[in-house]
DNA sequence: AGGGAAGTGTTATATAATAACATAATGACT
DNA sequence: AGTCATTATGTTATTATATAACACTTCCCT
């Protein structure tokens, strides 16, 4: 999917929703997509400075939180970073992958597993929230 | 078991490693263990200012550091914070739920799915790296 | 004793995230 | 169109989290 239909189909999916994927909201989505992998809030943050001469920590976070809250970037804890859902349509949860060596991100759909992990956590009484896993390890390249 | 034979423990299991629990690095881990739960950094470096009367972060960052790898504590990515193993010996690679809420953590064993987690990994060729996954949500207690 | 390695102290800084309040845009309803 | 609540964005300041860099000490081995 290239970037344009991408984000035609997440303003649908925003409007599904019932909310906007605003100007703002949009470019900013448009800003992680343009890198590979792990995007940080204060790189998003360097790059609307560059662009529209000044720009504070709020107005990055604050669309990133509602890019997040649709589904459409999911939060990387372990890296206080932010990585890209390419299939925020299906109801999944994520399993994002990062390589030690490469740093290249990769997230496949692991909601078979992670609601067998869901049920195991409900036997002790625990809602876990919805949330992605994140793995380190080798990718296929680096491992080779 | 109680916090003198933890430490007691707790400085075998070090000495098996080939390293030290120093003097510093096991008080530090006394402090850690008299909280419930998730400690924050900074809540360490609070009680060793209010004993020493000065203490910066690297003193108390790095012992946190040491404690992780050496597997007595485990870092909880999600809440920028530290939570005691209580069973460092065993090699385990268990799953540790931590209330979002009340802090209160609990670690359950998850070793079958362990296994199911690496085969979906490897489905894609990733090599993942034997590691503890950590849930955040509701306890039993605070989502009834 | 000499000398390297590991540990700790100290200062400064980098990085990440939020609070609080002001202003602007939107949209529903008269 | 005008009112008004709601949502979104701008702005300033601050809090929270973590590390860099360098000095000094302690420990241990020879
Ligand atoms: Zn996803
Ligand atoms: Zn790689
Ligand atoms: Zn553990
Ligand atoms: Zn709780």
């Amino acid at each position: 999917m290239n970037k344009q239909s991408y984000l035609a189909a997440a303003e649908q999916h925003c409007l599904h929703r019932g909310c906007k994927l605003t100007a703002l909201r949009r470019h900013i989505l448009e800003l992680v997509l343009e890198y590979d992998g792990v995007v940080k809030a204060y790189q998003v943050l360097a790059d609307l400075q560059r662009e529209r001469g000044v720009a504070a920590p709020p107005t990055v976070y604050r669309a990133l939180d509602f890019l997040v809250e649709q589904g459409l970037l999911h939060k990387v804890d372990a890296l206080n970073g932010f990585v890209v859902c390419s299939h925020f349509e299906c109801n999944h949860h994520g399993l994002i992958l990062v390589c030690e060596q490469c740093g290249r991100v990769e997230e496949i759909d692991a909601s078979q597993f992670l609601g067998a992990l869901k049920e195991v956590t409900e036997a002790v009484g625990f809602e876990s929230r919805e949330q992605n896993l994140l793995l380190t390890g080798l990718c296929k390249a680096c491992h080779a």
